[in-house]
DNA sequence: AACAGAATCAACCGCACTCTG
DNA sequence: CCAGAGTGCGGTTGATTCTGT
């Protein structure tokens, strides 16, 4: 079916964003909180689109945003993510403090799809560049079973059998389903509830991993429990990395243990359901 | 100093998904 | 169940900045 504009779009600024338009937009979400995009422009008195408004907010005006180059640890940890879940940026983002998917975008694109082939690794297969020249008898199948504790539970499996162009599958299993995530609340992605990660057999050529996937932002990480920390240290320990990397994993560990609410991160989609945790120190409210 | 090409990154576009009536 | 609205995401574009000649 046909769509609508987003907006109205006689009448809307396109391109770079003025202060003035900048305080407005701050001001607003100060005072009101993030969402109803589409009408947060004409409230807010700017002549954008709402989906401009949110890109800007997100991906700029954000306080806990953290500018600046990204760090060894980050970039590591990004090709890590990248090589499980491929161009989920927002995923990936989700893992790096202060970090937007649109900047881990631009940044894979510019500097790590560079660092990779000097590497001699395919950016996006993560294999050594000549793999396509090895053999694709290997019938080696790794399944990875990833839990996200987002409002559903979902096996993600990474299938290298049979796949002609040497990528992994990942396949989403939206079926499974969580019987310890509570939805109603707003738990960081690597409390205590989540399991450890388990390496469950399928048959004498399948290994299924669990590599407890959480999505969430990151908090600081005065915040952060030993037993989350532990919690994501596993996963990042644990996880069967690509045949080619050979990355640090503490430093990285460090970083996903900084996770926080997932309304913070993704909000509920009912709108309804919220922890009551959701204000930060800055005083902006997060999607509940 | 001037120019060209490369690199960077903010912003836009359109599709897909979810929610709601 | 369906259609439309709202939102989020990933790919792409284009303006700006950087670097080399």
């Amino acid at each position: 079916m046909g769509r609508s504009p987003c907006c109205e779009k006689a009448h809307t600024n396109k391109g770079a964003w003025t202060k003035q338009e900048d305080q407005r937009l701050i001001n607003y979400i100060r005072a009101h909180g993030e969402g109803c995009w589409r009408s947060l422009p004409k409230a807010a008195g700017l002549q954008r689109c709402g989906k401009s408004c949110r890109l800007r907010w997100i991906n700029y005006l954000r306080p806990d945003l953290k500018r600046g180059n990204f760090t060894e640890e980050e970039d590591e940890l990004i090709i890590k993510l990248h090589s499980l879940l491929g161009n989920k940026w927002s995923v990936i983002a989700g893992r790096l403090p202060g970090r937007t998917d649109n900047e881990i975008k631009n940044y894979w694109n510019t500097h790590i799809k560079r660092k990779l082939i000097s590497r001699g690794i395919d950016p996006q297969t993560h294999r050594p560049l000549h793999a396509a020249a090895i053999s694709t008898t290997n019938s080696a199948t790794a399944v990875f079973t990833t839990i996200i504790p987002t409002t559903t539970t979902k096996n993600i499996s990474m299938d290298y059998e049979n796949d002609v162009d040497q990528k992994p599958n990942i396949i989403i299993n939206n079926n499974a389903t969580s019987s310890s995530y509570d939805e109603t609340k707003c738990n960081s992605g690597t409390t205590e509830e989540t399991k450890p990660l388990e390496i469950i057999p399928q048959s004498t050529s399948q290994v299924m991993i669990n590599l407890e996937l959480s999505i969430g932002l990151p908090l600081h990480t005065d915040h952060i429990s030993s037993a989350e920390s532990t919690a994501s240290y596993n996963f990042l320990a644990t996880v069967a990395p690509p045949p080619t990397a050979a990355v640090p994993m503490a430093g990285a560990a460090e970083m996903v243990a900084k996770t926080v609410c997932l309304c913070w991160q993704i909000g509920f989609q009912g709108g309804s359901q919220c922890c009551g945790k959701c204000k930060n120190t800055t005083g902006f409210y997060r999607f509940c």
